[in-house]
DNA sequence: ATATTTTTTGCAAAAGTGTCGCAATTTGTA
DNA sequence: TACAAATTGCGACACTTTTGCAAAAAATAT
């Protein structure tokens, strides 16, 4: 099942319109693989700003996309269903971003987290901040 | 040394004026243990947005003030010198942050995750997402 | 295929957020 | 108290995000 099949059957599910607005955001996620929402705006630029928020908006209920924190802004990336799960160290030097190696024990500890405040878990993030192998050397 | 006392000495060290403004924006935050940037200028109404802003800005520089991104906003809160090290779980459908107890084994995990790329951690963020107990039962 | 119904869009307007330069004020210091 | 330096408030501006509503597009039934 291709990612156009799992996007179609989402929407399907959920008795939504394929749209051409809606389209046009996905196969921008898909080609960028994140994006700030003014990049995803310029990425849709024949159709209206309040289509994309209002499409960004319904992704993310539907689980499509994820808001990555970054910072104080925060970018848009395709969802679990798509993409594999993962988080990223960001090296505050040179700025790389390190894919972290998968931890199921992580994951399960952060569910037992939550579940201690009575909090259903539907997704999280995870962003570190430090330097590299590279920068640490090097200074 | 009281967290007044920290403050003052944070900015005496910095030399840097102690000013109403400044003065508000730490009581403010304070008072209420977290507050999105909005709340944070209504708390602060007998003083200028702009002063607000700039004061928010120079706090977290000092480490006065973190920002915890919260899906789409992002919060505020004293830092570590006034404040424990924790987390927050976000809640989708009414926006409560929930402050997570604090767990030295999923901060270890971390490390050693870090570690296993090389990577020298110097800060992280975790950002729970999912329904609080309250919502989970209203619906 | 076409008509009908429902959903979604584009538009335009408005509210909200964050930033900047600069004169006036406040603060720290002598 | 007075002076120099740091900081504020103001006003303006550039984005960003949200909203109501008529028009258009998409799904469904005929």
């Amino acid at each position: 099942m291709s990612s156009q099949d799992i996007f179609e059957k989402s929407l399907r599910t959920h008795k939504l319109s394929l749209t051409q607005p809606r389209q046009a955001v996905f196969d921008a996620l898909q080609h960028h693989k994140s994006l700030t929402m003014s990049e995803l705006v310029k990425s849709c630029e024949n159709f209206d700003r309040a289509s994309v928020y209002r499409t960004a908006e319904l992704f993310e209920k539907l689980g499509i996309v994820v808001r990555i924190p970054t910072g104080w802004k925060y970018r848009l990336e395709l969802g679990e269903a798509f993409l594999e799960h993962h988080h990223h160290a960001t090296c505050s030097t040179c700025g790389a971003s390190i894919a972290l190696p998968e931890d199921p024990a992580l994951e399960k500890r952060l569910r037992e987290l939550a579940a201690r405040r009575d909090f259903t878990l539907t997704t999280h993030q995870i962003e570190l901040t430090g330097t590299c192998a590279g920068c640490a050397t090097n200074s």
